[in-house]
DNA sequence: TTGTAAAGTTAGTCTAAACTAACTTTGCGC
DNA sequence: GCGCAAAGTTAGTTTAGACTAACTTTACAA
């Protein structure tokens, strides 16, 4: 299975997130998840679909493959670990933070992400506490 | 002056360490170095000359303009702190710093990127030497 | 000075990803 | 049960960015 787009993990990623309460969600919702047309959801329904990725009923509901919901995770596990680490090791504003994570998370290898993460976990130790606020403010005035 | 596209950093970005010893270049040079085809470097070149960013003779050479060159030095600068984060703070191998830092370049916002090099030269400093390595270990093992 | 190789250009094709407009289906309220 | 609104689909267009093939220009070497 090739590696999808950019364009295709953000769809499965929202796909991923409104999915996660009621195990199934709707191509309007992903629209306006991602503010897209509703052919754009239509036509990246079908690629990840083809993929077997997710099932998509004919005018009906979208329902993740047991492949999708682990790729699903795995890139939603991406976004929050970045964010984290921009929100609470580089303390940048939630909002910033979250188009930040959007689009590094395409951008970083797994071998980045695992080392941003063990970073943040030893930083965020509690005897680096007081190094972390100070690097906070080393992040606030550059 | 419009946002240059991932591609067009791209070329602006190989154009600019290209010329940097000469103070000019050529479209083979670019395309060598991106591994793209001649048309391709042709194109993104016209692109760039239309933003009035480089200036390229017929069947000559390539020269960025003053402003060109700000952008084509500041989109190095990102590549630069970038690769040195990874090396340096997440100790990654130079190859994978290399191409992380190629994509992210382009997804992290000014602020994100000089809050990671702040954090950087935090990190870097002498008195935290001990815990860089202790980092560096945790990294490692994740 | 002329032939050739390397560099540059042009024309045309392909793919991905978005869009609008127009059509079809579904399901809910009455 | 009917009609309408919301959701989904289809068809066709656009843009960016890559490609190959074929042509033109440049510059160097014999």
């Amino acid at each position: 299975m090739d590696k999808l787009s950019t364009s295709l993990e953000d769809y499965l990623e929202a796909v991923y997130a409104l999915s996660l309460p009621a195990g199934l969600t709707r191509a309007c919702l992903v629209g306006a998840r991602l503010k897209v047309s509703k052919p754009s959801v239509n036509a990246a329904l079908k690629a990840l679909s083809a993929r077997g990725l997710l099932v998509h009923e004919h005018y009906g509901g979208i329902r993740l493959s047991p492949r999708g919901l682990r790729a699903g995770a795995e890139i939603a596990g991406r976004h929050a670990l970045l964010k984290d680490f921009f929100v609470s090791i580089l303390a940048m504003a939630p909002a910033r933070a979250e188009r930040d994570a959007c689009r590094a998370e395409h951008a970083l290898s797994p071998e980045a992400l695992k080392r941003v993460e063990a970073l943040a976990v030893f930083l965020k130790a509690p005897a680096r506490a007081r190094l972390l606020a100070a690097a906070r403010g080393a992040a606030r005035k550059p």
